[in-house]
RNA sequence: GCCGGUGUGGCGAAAUGGCAGACGCACAGGACUUAAAAUCCUGGGACUAUAAAAAGUCGUGCGGGUUCGAGUCCCGCCACCGGCACCA
């Protein structure tokens, strides 16, 4: 605790309110149908008790968060300020008018809890329980205002029961492409001869979830497989250890039956643009042809996927994956030990070394060659690691012309290398270009720009079946099971069929939930079997068959929530119907959940399986709504105070417990909210909490009495019950129901609109910023009325709830009534009429850089505000030297006036030149301004100054083409002549090309300078080459 | 390499194409105090100039452009952060 006086009794105020809204259950939301009781806060302002009905309800609107993992580290400074920014914008929706629903709950299945588990014996239920009581704690202390009768935790027995019902969804249904959505499996159609065997390999194949003996990324450290998006550079996401490639049985969920969909419908929702990129960028669609190249050797026929099929010219060659099927059957004998060799070279690789070894290509030659449909060319088939085995069709047409992978790969196998596309631009070179351009050595393609080429070969390849249009994704179905005990068990068992074939069966519906077995050791079996293999009487059930020992993986529970939330206590149902429609509905835009804040982490890893899930459930006909979050928003991360990433390891953790201590929970939220825009990465700084900290004694000094504060005090010190304490706080005598001046009303207005639109833009820092405008203004008043506080705390309560409603209820019962709750009432109007100013403060710019600042009429039109421009005496000096071009004005905004130099420059110079050539003349000021006309061509004559300063400041004088024509004239003749002199630059050049001299000979004595419309006139005699140096 | 984002005082940051730096932190000076803390008041981009002012020049990562006027729009770079990365 630091040694500096507290601002303001938080530590009695904040548990105080705390309290009071958890014993009125002031922010619990109504669902249809659900009784409202009597004197409940959102009751008394919507005028509702009883039942009440959809219709009833007013509009809703569900703000979520993205649920926390209860770790054992608790809360740091991060969680808090995306939960800030929802619990300021509920509190803004509740004041609105809107059923608000807030909810909050935990993510709390996991590893970290296992592994204690692992360690210690301790059940994970345990460790996340306390767990749990920590961070709801936390969170309390923090004075959200989520709904906690909602409150629910994956690994609650009542929420996963759900989690396994909606896994049984997916394990029943298939996705028809003909009416392009989910269907239960029961309309799966078969030939009409198969037997139920048959039937059953087919429809197993076609399942939601299935079983899949595909290699997988196993962690021996962890002794789990992952999710290709839990891997990351070959090591896991957890922990950073090393992950193998293994052929394992898995459980899979057909996610890329849903890509198109997921790709098409991020069209339709409010999600940052860098999000819905990394979306798609993760599903990765590309459009090419599949082309079949027939083996030379025999009559078989290889696939391949290719994007640029208007380069099919210029494949000389064939890469295979080395796991491809065909590898086996076409090598030939002599080539049979190298590609033995090269594939248990590339089977012993983690896929950490392959990502470091791919600078360097490998592969080679299986022996046998491939023909070019498009040309009959033979092309040698090799092997090489990279071309990945799961996209595509796992097989290539090299073009190494246009290719870079294909380009290293022939410039290191000595492939030949056939040029068939040419750049538009004729300097850039055609080797290793893999742009866009024209086709060229490609029989009938040739001059075909790509796009063009591209249409014609697919339409070719087609007609000649040798291929079709193709359609490829980056995204891979999603591994959904894993070897460990602190997940949802599958509602699966295995059997055996009368020729002792295993398949797997659904649990029933009615059997759910299924729990985990307890157990002693939560570590795999000695021979490698997930740790659920160890109950053996919960593994084997009397019937003979087994049950599935792998759980889900942790991001099924946190797949649906957001649908429970929305009915949490249904026993029937996963969600009500009624509740979806109601919670779920389009709220004027797209519908869903009406925003969503959470880190970027989530990017594709929930959110893509969140959509996945909610798209099966919405074609089943289980949910209303095609997409489940309409606007999402990513809050930025918080670095430490050295503007590291926050770590234990650095030291840089801040701790929100210890921040509360000391400044209370209004302080913090504000301070999080104050950092900056929500969305951006900043760093945390203590001060700067003091700062808001600081600004929240001056709102309690705005309202509280000094004298009264001492004695409290004083009190404080003292005193036995400290909740009676409060009560001796006394209001500042300042506060008077007397009316409010136009200049307080004009400040609170203007509060109101800026708070008001930067709540709707989600701008927390400029709201809070204009709440310090008004309270630094306020603070100067010696009489504030009440009308002008009551709303000013309106726009506070939102950021800093304890303390906006302390003083709302002090404020009320200082005036003798009842006070309303500040959390419902009605959120405050700008006067739009009280902004309104007589007068108005506009910028005067020259060059449109801002000279002078002068009050003007709102009403001044545009010639009235030239003319105070113009007329403006501290405008003078900027105008000097200067003739006005042209007048901008926007009334109401700026005047700009745009000038060109003259003479005036030249006036001190020509004196000079003059003086010193003993001729005293008389300078007349020139006729400035509007009537100056700068000669559209000329060239000129310089005077040079003796001055020193003047000879750093001289600029050219010169001569239209007119007047040079005029002294030549003139000169030629012997008449005496005009010199008409206009500064500025040589506007045929731009630079200084003829330098002329006046000598003073050619000067007459008696003639003096003037200003003139065109310049200065100079009185000389004598012919113009003479002056020329 | 590809995609996305961000570059503004000592620091966090503000600015519908129109007074760059609101608001806050830190700092400096002053008031109050025996003193400190707290509070209140004042100051502040850099440079030139001056006794002081007035004034001028420069200034939003760098280089160009559009415009009467650019932090903001356009073109080309650089740096940092995040994502993806042999995806044919």
């Amino acid at each position: 605790m630091s040694s500096s006086r507290r601002q303001y009794p938080f530590h009695l105020i904040e548990p105080k309110w705390q309290q009071t809204w958890e014993q009125q259950q002031a922010f619990r939301a109504f669902n249809p149908g659900e009784e409202v009781p009597a004197n409940h806060p959102f009751g008394v302002r919507h005028g509702l008790s009883g039942k009440v009905a959809a219709t009833q309800l007013p509009k809703k609107f569900y703000i979520l968060d993205m649920f926390p993992y209860p770790s054992g580290a608790g809360l740091h400074v991060g969680h808090p300020e995306g939960y800030t920014a929802t619990d300021i914008l509920a509190r803004y929706r509740r004041a609105a008018g809107f059923n608000v629903l807030h909810p909050i709950g935990w993510d709390s299945f996991g590893l970290p809890a296992e592994q204690y588990a692992v360690k210690t014996g301790q059940h994970p239920r345990v460790t996340t329980e306390a767990n749990i009581a920590n961070f709801t704690r936390q969170i309390k202390s923090l004075g959200f205002s989520y709904d906690w009768s909602r409150e629910l935790a994956t690994t609650d027995v009542e929420y996963f029961k759900w989690t396994q019902w909606i896994f049984l969804k997916l394990y029943n249904s298939w996705f028809n492409p003909e009416t392009n959505k989910a269907e239960p499996i029961e309309t799966l159609e078969y030939p009409l001869n198969w037997d139920e065997s048959q039937r059953r390999i087919y429809r197993d194949s076609k399942r939601l979830a299935y079983v899949s003996e595909a290699p997988v990324n196993w962690c021996p450290e962890l002794g789990t497989v992952l999710a290709n998006e839990e891997v990351i550079d070959g090591k896991s996401e957890v922990g950073g250890f090393p992950v193998v490639r293994k052929p394992m049985r898995q459980w899979m969920l057909r996610i890329t039956a849903y890509a198109e969909k997921l790709l098409a419908d991020l069209d339709t929702i409010d999600w940052s643009d860098s999000l819905k990129e990394m979306q798609r960028n993760w599903i990765g669609r590309s459009e090419g042809a599949s082309v079949l190249f027939k083996v030379d050797s025999d009559d078989s026929a290889i696939e391949v996927f290719t994007t640029r099929p208007d380069t099919l010219f210029g494949a000389t060659y064939m890469v295979l994956a080395p796991e491809h099927w065909a590898v086996a059957k076409i090598t030939t004998p002599l080539q049979q030990n190298a590609v033995r060799d090269y594939k248990v070279s590339i089977a012993g690789k983690s896929d950490l070394d392959r990502t470091e070894l791919a600078k360097e290509k490998t592969g080679v030659f299986t022996g046998a060659f491939a023909i070019n449909p498009v040309n009959g060319e033979k092309i040698p088939v090799w092997i090489a690691d990279y071309v990945l085995a799961s996209y595509g069709t796992g097989a290539i047409m090299a073009v190494p012309a246009h290719d870079t992978r294909d380009f290293e790969f022939a410039t290191k196998f000595n492939l030949p290398v056939i040029q068939v596309v040419q750049p538009t631009d004729s300097k850039t070179d055609w080797q290793n270009f893999t742009g866009d351009g024209v086709a060229v050595n490609s029989g009938f393609l040739n001059g075909l720009p790509t796009a063009e080429a591209k249409k014609k070969i697919t339409t070719w390849i087609e007609e000649k079946n040798l291929g079709k249009k193709t359609i490829n994704y980056k995204l891979r179905d999603w591994l959904f099971s894993r070897q460990r005990y602190w997940g949802e068990p599958f509602p699966i068992v295995w059997k055996k069929d009368a020729a002792g074939n295993l398949y797997h069966e659904a649990l029933p519906e009615s059997s759910l939930p299924l729990l985990p077995p307890s157990l002693e050791d939560y570590k795999p079996t000695a021979d490698g079997q997930p740790p659920l293999a160890r109950a053996k009487g919960w593994l084997n059930l009397p019937d003979g068959s087994v049950r599935e020992t792998n759980t889900m993986p942790q991001w099924a529970g946190s797949c649906w929530y957001y649908l429970r939330y929305t009915d949490a206590k249904n026993a029937q149902s996963f969600v009500g119907k009624d509740a979806d429609n109601y919670w779920m509905a389009s709220n004027g835009k797209a519908a869903g959940v009406d925003l969503y804040v959470g880190g970027t982490e989530h990017a594709v890893l929930h959110l893509l399986y969140a959509r996945f899930w909610h798209k099966v459930l919405f074609d089943l006909g289980y949910v209303s709504t095609p997409e489940p979050f309409y606007k999402l928003v990513n809050q930025g991360l918080i670095l430490g105070e050295d503007g590291q990433k926050m770590s234990k390891s650095r030291g840089n953790v801040v701790n929100p417990d210890d921040v509360l201590v000391e400044y209370g929970a209004d302080a913090f939220r504000l301070y999080e909210m104050f950092m900056g825009p929500l969305q951006d990465t900043k760093p945390w700084n203590t001060k700067g909490v003091e700062g808001v900290y600081r600004f929240l004694g001056r709102v309690w000094r705005l309202f509280v009495d000094e004298k009264a504060e001492t004695a409290f005090e004083q009190a404080e010190t003292t005193a036995q019950n400290k909740n009676e304490l409060l009560d001796l706080i006394l209001l500042d005598g300042g506060i008077t129901d007397a009316a409010a001046t136009p200049a307080q009303l004009k400040a609170l207005h203007a509060c109101i609109k800026k708070v008001t639109e930067d709540l709707d833009g989600m701008r927390f820092n400029t709201a809070i910023s204009a709440m310090m405008v008004f309270v630094n203004e306020a603070m100067t008043w010696q009489n504030k009325p009440v009308t002008v506080l009551k709303p000013f705390l309106q726009l506070l309560a939102p950021f800093a709830p304890h303390l906006a409603e302390e003083l709302w209820a002090r404020l009320h019962s200082t005036f003798g009534q009842t006070a309303p709750s500040l959390a419902y009432a009605p959120w405050p109007k700008f006067d739009a009429a009280l902004l309104v100013e007589s007068e108005i403060e506009i910028p005067i710019q020259r060059e449109g850089k801002t000279k002078v600042v002068k009050s003007v009429s709102v009403k001044a039109d545009k010639t009235e505000i030239e003319k105070i421009a113009t007329d403006a005496e501290e405008m003078l000096p900027h105008l000097e030297d200067r003739a006005i071009q042209r007048i901008i004005v926007q009334p109401g905004r700026f005047v700009n006036l745009v000038t060109k130099p003259i003479g005036h420059i030249a006036e001190k110079i020509v004196q000079e030149y003059f003086s010193k050539q003993g001729i005293e003349i008389e300078i007349q000021p020139p006729n400035t301004r509007h009537d100056i006309e700068i000669p559209a061509t000329g060239s000129f004559v310089e005077v040079k100054s003796s001055i020193e300063a003047d000879l750093k400041k001289i600029r050219p004088i010169y001569l239209s083409a007119a007047q040079f024509e005029e002294a030549r004239q003139s000169g030629s003749s012997g008449h005496p002549f005009e010199l008409h002199f206009v500064t500025g630059v040589n506007p045929d050049t731009g630079s200084f090309q003829n330098h002329y001299k006046i000598p003073s000979d050619f000067i007459s004595k008696e003639a003096k300078p003037m200003a003139s419309k065109n310049g200065w006139v100079l009185p000389v005699s004598g012919s113009f080459e003479q002056f020329k140096l």
